[in-house]
DNA sequence: CACCAGGCAAGTA
DNA sequence: TACTTGCATGGT
């Protein structure tokens, strides 16, 4: 009863929700984000940054063999060290100190539990983490939805390609406005958020690579029109 | 061979 | 403020 109602919304007036409609028909559930623990998805989201998912599982693989994807595992190592064991990540040596850095600021400011980190408000642990060196909005607000699992929309190159070249936000949107575009037609919904951006990361790498759109077939195909 | 991947910081003009 | 560059491996 209740979500025919939400459907008949959606397909009324709100073009967002009718474009995770269409992504969600047509490639289904996604199930992000993978990781067993929320330190290990907070470990995935610095060393995903520019990065293919398939070369940070290795590095966390690495991680996990050598009995060092923990909070003491990784401290316990220096820079170099750690470096070497995210390798296959690639920009081992900056995404070694970022997650340093990181861990640093847990230990600073919220004793050194994680969990800590996640009950603290909205505004202050997202505050807390943008002041860490190496970790920008997309990784701040990446761990804030998949580890902490807080209703918070992530933004990415993809979503602003996607969503510009449709003409559903304006070209020149930064990142906190093209957020708050998405906050403001959505329902506050960790689960939809969640499983939105992990849609638009899907279609995107099928048919919103930087140079050559090829959008034959795509899902989102006059999405405005139809 | 070229291009890209679930960014960010620092430097330059 | 608005670009540009360094970081680096591995897949297509």
């Amino acid at each position: 009863m209740k979500s025919q109602l939400d459907r008949m919304q959606r397909e009324n007036n709100n073009l967002f929700l009718r474009v995770f409609d269409r992504l969600s028909a047509h490639y289904g559930q996604q199930n992000w984000w993978p990781g067993e623990t929320a330190l290990e998805i907070m470990v995935g989201a610095v060393l995903t940054q520019n990065t293919n998912w398939g070369n940070v599982e290795k590095a966390i693989a690495n991680l996990k063999d050598g009995d060092r994807l923990s909070f003491s595992g990784i401290q316990s190592m220096d820079v170099s060290m750690l470096a070497e064991y995210i390798r296959p990540a690639g920009y081992y040596n900056v995404k070694a100190r970022r997650l340093k850095n990181l861990l640093q600021m847990i230990v600073d400011c919220y004793e050194g539990e994680l969990s800590f980190l996640f009950e603290d408000s909205l505004e202050e642990s997202r505050k807390n983490l943008l002041k860490v060196n190496g970790v920008g909005p997309e990784t701040a607000d990446s761990i804030l939805l998949y580890a902490a699992r807080k209703p918070v929309f992530v933004i990415d190159t993809y979503t602003h390609r996607i969503f510009s070249r449709h003409q559903l936000v304006d070209e020149n949107a930064d990142y906190d406005s093209l957020q708050q575009a998405f906050l403001d037609k959505l329902p506050e919904d960790e689960a939809l958020f969640n499983e939105y951006h992990a849609l638009i990361v899907t279609v995107a790498k099928e048919f919103c690579k930087k140079k050559k759109p090829r959008c034959t077939n795509c899902p989102l195909q006059r999405v405005e029109e139809n």
